[in-house]
DNA sequence: ACCTGAACACCGTTCAAGT
DNA sequence: ACCTGAACACCGTTCAAGT
């Protein structure tokens, strides 16, 4: 659906990130063109590198754009796991939320000061243990949101029928409980 | 490197994987064009439509051929807790082998009969727990390997220095380790 | 400062025509 | 059966020109 309207205000970064998301959503990550996006947003394609310097700038700040859609909830866990688990679910809820943007997951890891890492060092975490426990929560969520999703096809086709089916179904539960596997195993191997 | 030689024999779709596959690991996937492709074996691009249906046909050839790469040491491991992690580890290594590709890696899952997913059933798994386990592994060796190649940029910017210089490096034995842990952890609650 | 028109150097894919 | 030439409908990006 393009909505071509004369604008009256000048572009933002932000508008265009938002446009961009929105139409990766509904159309897939192929149908995301400068062009397109231009269109959508009421201008030329040209115009939008006054804005940003290329289509790679795009997806950046579409990913960052998602991410934001995270919630952590209100009254935190008091439970470090429940925290760590909070976390890492919603990540990957929001990813499974935007099923078209998986191929993009995996090009950013942002991690902030306060997103918990540093939290697990002050629990007694060695360096390297709390930054294991952390890269293998965010590659587990995220290949399992990418494996999730429409963009992966998985060919079963030769395993007994039980089986097939359930391998072609990546669910929830089965994310959240190997993520509070892992949380667990490297809680009982912590250096205090 | 172009090389334009006359061809002598037809082409083979094998040709054609093996060839792509190289491009892509010298040059990148964006590199990879159906023109760039078909100069390489000496042909116009158009001939590539008389071995391949699409692009993304193509592609999915390199995937194959990639995982064929997988060796599984010969006098398999007696315990199937070493082989398990042997399947995984081996299927990083190649991954790690061709990161230029990691972008792709999510996009086909393969389960062979004989993968190893059957065995646990027969070791007393259910066919949850079993499933459960298979993909988690899967997902956490993708998702690590993702993150470990060039593809993915990490913004750590924010992070206490000695940490952001771990969280760049997504090492091998971390894998490994998180692998293990899942094992040890599905074995620890697999229904008898 | 912001937008446009037109161009450049690419894409994947199709198809009639050649051998 | 296999390959080619030429075309179609797209891309991302640049740049002089307009307001």
């Amino acid at each position: 659906m393009v909505t071509p309207k004369k604008r009256t205000t000048p572009l933002t970064k932000d508008e265009l990130f938002t446009a961009a998301l929105a139409i990766a959503d509904a159309e897939g990550l192929e149908a995301l063109s400068m062009r397109r996006l231009a269109a959508e947003v009421g201008v030329e394609a040209a115009s939008l590198y006054h804005h940003l310097p290329s289509k790679d700038a795009l997806l950046s700040g579409v990913i960052v754009k998602m991410r934001s859609e995270m919630r952590i909830p209100d009254p935190l866990p008091e439970d470090w796991r429940e925290l760590l688990l909070a976390i890492f679910s919603e990540y990957r809820r929001v990813l499974a939320a935007h099923p078209n943007l998986t191929p993009l997951a995996g090009r950013r890891v942002e991690t902030d000061p306060d997103s918990g890492l540093v939290f697990l060092t002050q629990l007694g975490f060695s360096d390297d243990d709390a930054v294991e426990l952390w890269q293998s929560m965010i590659a587990l969520a995220v290949g399992f949101s990418i494996f999730g999703s429409a963009y992966a096809e998985s060919d079963v086709s030769d395993l007994p029928s039980e089986l097939a089916e359930r391998m072609s179904d990546w669910r929830d539960e089965t994310c959240v409980r190997s993520l509070r596997m892992l949380i667990d195993a490297y809680d009982a191997e912590r250096a205090g």
